[in-house]
DNA sequence: AGAGAGATGAGAATCTTTTGCATTACGAGT
DNA sequence: ACTCGTAATGCAAAAGATTCTCATCTCTCT
């Protein structure tokens, strides 16, 4: 039940947020903007402002339920917390996401972090390419 | 001479550019937004419009003179490419930003982005942290 | 010095995200 | 279930970052 999650997060059972938790449950792809949220509720005849999307959206990731990445291009978006921490690879030309997750790597930051006397809270790492896939778009 | 950076990167050899790139290169910090380019520019007595600005830094970008990093907060910073590549560490308290180069990671990059098919073009990895700086504020 | 392509500046426009405020919807208590 | 107070929503306006338009200016080449 959604519906829990959102009430241990500290906020009441609403609508909006049911729905756009629904819909990022059911997201694919599961990286999604703001205005993406906002467009898929309105074609499931959904009658939510933009404004409150972003407010959930932003209380979600305060309430550690989805994560926000700033990608390349302006607009940030958005992802179910899973559980499991990983990164991305994005690809330049179509788009595509792809997570992955590295223990080395992992490993590595945290002891970078301290030699720098930094005490690490968070991190992004982002591959961006170019995907292998033969419908990518502008690949000659 | 800078001008020949700007040159050889097919551009005319303006005042703006040529100012541009002599602030980047005396800039501390070394990260900064078009916005901080702007009113140092217009600190220093230059009359340069801060469209100009944009469209310089894009073309540096473009032609691998600077780097843009979509840092946390909704707004670009550049800095000056001097050839290695370096990732980063910021303090989420104070915004200050170290640098660091991790041999182990790029290596580590390179295969994950070749074991999802990819061909790596470019990587961003920021570590968020808080800093051990007894000025950095926000520390009780 | 002169011509033409390219660059600039100022402001308008666009895009993303936030905010103010009147209205509405939860949910605790009865 | 009913009522009430508070928190949430929707809309429109605002704010912040970046891009675009276009008339004017300036490099670069000759």
């Amino acid at each position: 039940m959604d519906n829990q999650e959102i009430r241990k997060a500290g906020l009441k059972v609403t609508l909006p947020r049911v729905k756009i938790l629904e819909l990022l449950e059911a997201s694919v792809p599961r990286h999604v903007s703001a205005e993406d949220v906002y467009k898929m509720l309105l074609e499931k005849g959904e009658e939510i402002g933009l404004a409150t999307v972003y407010r959930v959206l932003t209380q979600f990731e305060t309430a550690g339920l989805v994560t926000r990445h700033n990608f390349e291009g302006g607009h940030a978006v958005f992802e179910l917390d899973r559980g499991e921490h990983h990164d991305h690879i994005v690809c330049v030309l179509c788009g595509k996401v792809e997570e992955f997750m590295d223990a080395t790597i992992e490993e590595r930051q945290k002891e970078i972090a301290a030699e720098h006397g930094f005490e690490m809270e968070d991190h992004s790492l982002i591959i961006y390419g170019r995907c292998s896939n033969p419908s990518c778009p502008g690949r000659e």
